[in-house]
DNA sequence: CCAAAAGTGTTCTTACTACACCCATGG
DNA sequence: CCATGGGTGTAGTAAGAACACTTTTGG
């Protein structure tokens, strides 16, 4: 009731509809996610996540693709994009009223983005940073970026992506550093060793060593072919559900 | 990068932004979604999932509770009602550009529905059916009842959600019906049991008992007040992650 | 007494933790 | 030859699967 007479074409109320991107990459010993400075006002001079309008014509995955690709170079089959939520508080832009629909992607280490030509326009941030003080980031966004972080550490539970930090090839110990920089908590390097390389189809050797990380020489790996971790690699103590 | 030019407040693409309801409850032994005859094209006398408009001053999850009560007449207290996932193919609805944003809620078994005072106008129809055939539901409802009926069953492994399909007093064997029909297979009854009664704080018992469903009476509890399962109550194979 | 459902106990197996120990390189 | 990280072996423990068995009602 007031359903059928709403969705009449023509009297709904106009929203603007962007896609915003959680895009988080390991480097320096440290989680970080790209974050771009505002030019303009509302928060002018603030980091916000990359993000924009959602073309007239355009799928919601391809807005986010696209985004992706402007922002860092990386196209929409080289990382694994993936929704997160969508936020549309009415004042959460005090312009206008706009429904965001947030994505996450696990990029690899990649040189500082310069979109724009400008060097200070785009930047990897810490996670922890950005998220020490509530209001650091514009908008929403520190909200946004808790989401995806807790998202990210869930994937890595069930989930193959962890590898998505990693360069095409890497160690078991690189592996492992993303985990326990991502989840914060030092995992032992034996266990850890035995359970992924124990998961069928998670990692597949290329038959190369490197001597990169000192030591022995260590295999190298390749991301493997499932899209499941079994037996998943638990975190201590799970996390709230909802 | 056209982001700051094209987010400027007025040259924005306007779209349509609903919200789409996912409700699921466990009648006479069937997983059922609730789901509305459409009065109007396009697809009209076709089955969909109940919606509306969100409203311009109206937050997603208020127009979701909203939707809710009008249908149901449950409160958003009264049920877990949560975010499922965003669609926006530009083609979805071929009057407009409409961006859905889905939830979904576990629902106990409720009279059937009857909102505009219209008999044929809402009912309870099993999940199977409606999904039977990829075209049997109008727009692409098909999809998000899939991707909500994945995300109910993945719910009840890591969640105590699933006692939102029972009455508020309810036996273990009750509780275990509603796993054995979401996720189509059967369980073992004792093992069943040690586990939900086990799991700190999922299950809270009244002292009560009952024989209403025969032989030797059972415990009533109510449900808990975690919100984690832990150890989790695991299926056999688990489905791919993504 | 018997059928039926509730609930407990027991055994086997899997997977995880912790940690001892050996391996292969560079310097 | 030794420091460093790579990798395997093993013992103890937590949890799941399968299933025998006891308990308590209704008829």
């Amino acid at each position: 009731m007031g359903w059928l007479k709403a969705y009449d074409p023509g009297s709904y109320p106009p929203f603007a509809v962007t896609v915003d991107l959680v895009l988080l990459t390991v480097q320096q010993e440290e989680l970080s996610a790209l974050v771009i400075k505002r030019a303009e006002p509302p928060f002018k001079g603030r980091w916000a996540l990359p993000g924009g309008f959602v073309r007239p014509e355009e799928d919601l995955s391809a807005a986010a693709e696209r985004e992706l690709t402007e922002e860092t170079g990386l196209s929409g089959e080289m990382v694994h994009l993936e929704q997160l939520a969508s936020y549309g508080t009415p004042d959460r832009d005090p312009r206008m009223r706009v429904v965001t629909v947030a994505y996450l992607a696990l990029t690899p280490n990649l040189p500082v983005p310069t979109a724009g030509g400008d060097a200070a326009y785009a930047r990897w941030s810490p996670v922890g940073e950005l998220l020490e003080v509530p209001r650091r980031l514009a908008f929403d966004h520190h909200r946004i970026l808790s989401d995806g972080l807790e998202r990210a550490r869930a994937k890595l539970e069930y989930s193959p992506l962890g590898t998505g930090f990693c360069q095409p090839e890497f160690t078991v110990a690189e592996l492992r550093q993303v985990y326990e920089i991502v989840w914060g908590t030092p995992l032992d390097p034996r266990n850890f060793h035995r359970k992924v390389t124990g998961a069928p189809g998670f990692l597949t050797a290329t038959g190369q060593t490197t001597t990169r990380n000192g030591g022995r020489p260590a295999q190298l790996y390749r991301r493997g072919d499932t899209s499941v971790l079994y037996p998943p690699i638990l975190r201590r103590e799970p996390e709230p559900f909802v």
